[in-house]
DNA sequence: AAAAGCTGTCGAAGCGCTTCGACAACCTAT
DNA sequence: ATAGGTTGTCGAAGCGCTTCGACAGCTTTT
């Protein structure tokens, strides 16, 4: 393995005028930098991770827990981490995979070890149990998602709330006026994962505000359950003409029920999605739905990170605008066209 | 932050007495030991991880290179990453997510480093790039998947080969003769991905050996690419009665379409899906099913890796003998019921 | 012409740990 | 009782880097 003695011995500097070359930190004549730099290139010198973590006290790494169950939007998961491994590159940091698994003491250890420099938190609970411990400590961090008590946290997220409102007004635009939610399954309020029940919140009080009735079934994916849930709405209010779906796994046995029950789609009833674009766009019937920005939200925690990092930045809450994109799921209300 | 001089001090011993019981590398008394541990305890030390890695040439960091592009088995990639980052804790690891985008560059950046002691690599080609380099260096590594020459290297993955042949002597049981096979999307055929050519070779041997036709066509996921490929192959060959499927997101569509043209599953028309189990029972038909062992894959290469990290181990291809089940969507070929 | 300020480079200290050799203290065999 | 082992502990060196202070050699100011 080369050192950075070597290079330096290669290049006839000391080896402090090698790291000021790699680091910038002190100004250094053209004429020598180019020296250092034609040795590091012949020698295919890397600087060793670990020796710089030591004596910098700063490991580049950016740690990032993921849920470890798949019960949900594994997709978006996926998209995110990708979208953070990549912008963390162009940032210059390498990115620590943690599942939930350890819990809180993952937390620990990490900031104990300074194994990495700053984390960022998915599948954040409403009262998440890591949250005290990333208050007490100078380490940077960053959530995807949003805990009830925002105080001192650094978060990003899509307004879910501004969702749950956006769907309903799209409906409601279009004459309907008795819309159901296909909800999480239920073990995911029972968690309470904040984002389910801010979409729900926000599907709650913008259809009270334009008077419409709503209907709320959390549903398992699969079609069996997504059978029962639906025979029930049709059942409690057949009137029903418009859906929310927010979990991915329901929305394409949901289509093929109703396929199947002869309700046309969007003629008959209009279902908006919460989803990817992705899947909107690959299911049976091309969704009007409002996107979850998987991509973005990753890129900004990081983003966010580096800024901390570099000492600019600062906690704030971060909620994405939700942009509804109408596709072919969607139309007026039946009673509305004559 | 506490150091291990701290805890040395605190417990009234010397700084190596304090990494022997950590370590366990000599024999310390009893007492003594009880006395670090508790001072360890009481003082909520964490060994410094650059410190640690300087010292002992060892990161214990696994790197994960995850394709970058998403499109195909995403599910199957997030399990086995979720797979390793658990594994790789037990066996007192922790795993550094890197994507495909840096290329070759990575290995050679990883390895240079010394940021990791070991990698696993996915989305292997049959003529990866990567390979040279990891030939050319003496740090552990696992490709999850199979390329051309194995030579030097191990690998894990599911025997894809015996795969293909597994669903034709299923179909073949069933007295089906005209197979058609769905297979991945063309991109997946031209970056020569080792798994859909040996998923291929084997349903091609093995219809030939038992008499029968088979007929291949790449797919898009989607419901549009899946309407051209599958008018396709009922006009080239009407009397298909059984298929074999290896792309995730034409599964559902391909289900669809079929219903939608009135040929029932299974009494019409058979389907074998190669997909994980969750994929297969969450489907709008419970598919008869290969599934991809993606935990298992990840557990496996992790044990690989700290074998030969340990010092046992060697380099071997492991190939995963796959298993169908058997499941609501195969029956009996129409014709040979009567 | 002296003082003051830059610029570019170097030497040395030290980050927190592991690990090697040394050695005291004890135990066992002769 | 002595030589030869064990066992448990310690001190010191050193891993490869960053960073601080020093300073030589300039240029600019007074």
């Amino acid at each position: 393995m080369v050192t950075l003695a070597e290079v330096a011995q290669h290049a006839g500097v000391s080896a402090s005028t090698v790291s000021y070359v790699l680091s910038g930190k002190r100004s250094i004549s053209a004429t020598t930098r180019q020296r250092v730099e034609q040795s590091i290139r012949e020698l295919g010198y890397h600087p060793n991770a670990g020796a710089r973590a030591l004596a910098s006290s700063r490991s580049n790494i950016i740690a990032l827990m993921i849920p470890l169950r798949t019960d949900m939007y594994v997709p978006v998961m996926m998209e995110i981490a990708i979208a953070v491994a990549t912008t963390a590159r162009t940032h210059g940091y390498d990115v620590l995979l943690l599942t939930g698994e350890e819990g809180p003491d993952a937390v620990r250890r990490v900031t104990g070890s300074g194994l990495a420099d700053a984390m960022i938190l998915m599948d954040v609970q409403l009262d998440d149990e890591r949250l005290p411990l990333l208050r007490g400590t100078d380490q940077p961090s960053v959530l995807i998602g949003l805990p009830a008590d925002t105080a001192g946290l650094t978060c990003v997220d899509l307004d879910f709330k501004a969702t749950g409102a956006l769907c309903v007004e799209h409906l409601a635009m279009l004459g309907h006026r008795d819309i159901a939610v296909i909800g999480e399954a239920p073990a995911v309020y029972e968690r309470h994962t904040g984002f389910a029940e801010r979409t729900l919140d926000g599907l709650r009080a913008r259809s009270q505000e334009l008077g419409m009735r709503l209907l709320h079934r959390p549903c398992e994916g699969g079609y069996d359950a997504m059978a029962v849930t639906l025979a029930r709405i049709f059942d409690e209010r057949p009137s029903t003409t418009g859906f929310v779906v927010q979990n991915e796994s329901a929305v394409e046995p949901l289509l093929a029920l109703l396929r199947q029950q002869g309700r046309a789609v969007p003629e008959d009833v209009s279902v908006v999605a919460i989803c990817p674009d992705q899947v909107a766009t690959q299911a049976s019937v091309r969704l009007t739905s409002v996107s979850i920005p998987a991509q973005e939200m990753g890129r900004h925690a990081v983003e966010q990170l580096a800024a901390k990092l570099d000492g600019r930045g600062s906690d704030e809450v971060v909620l994405i605008a939700p942009e509804l994109t109408v596709r072919a799921s969607t139309g007026p209300a039946p009673t509305a066209t004559h």
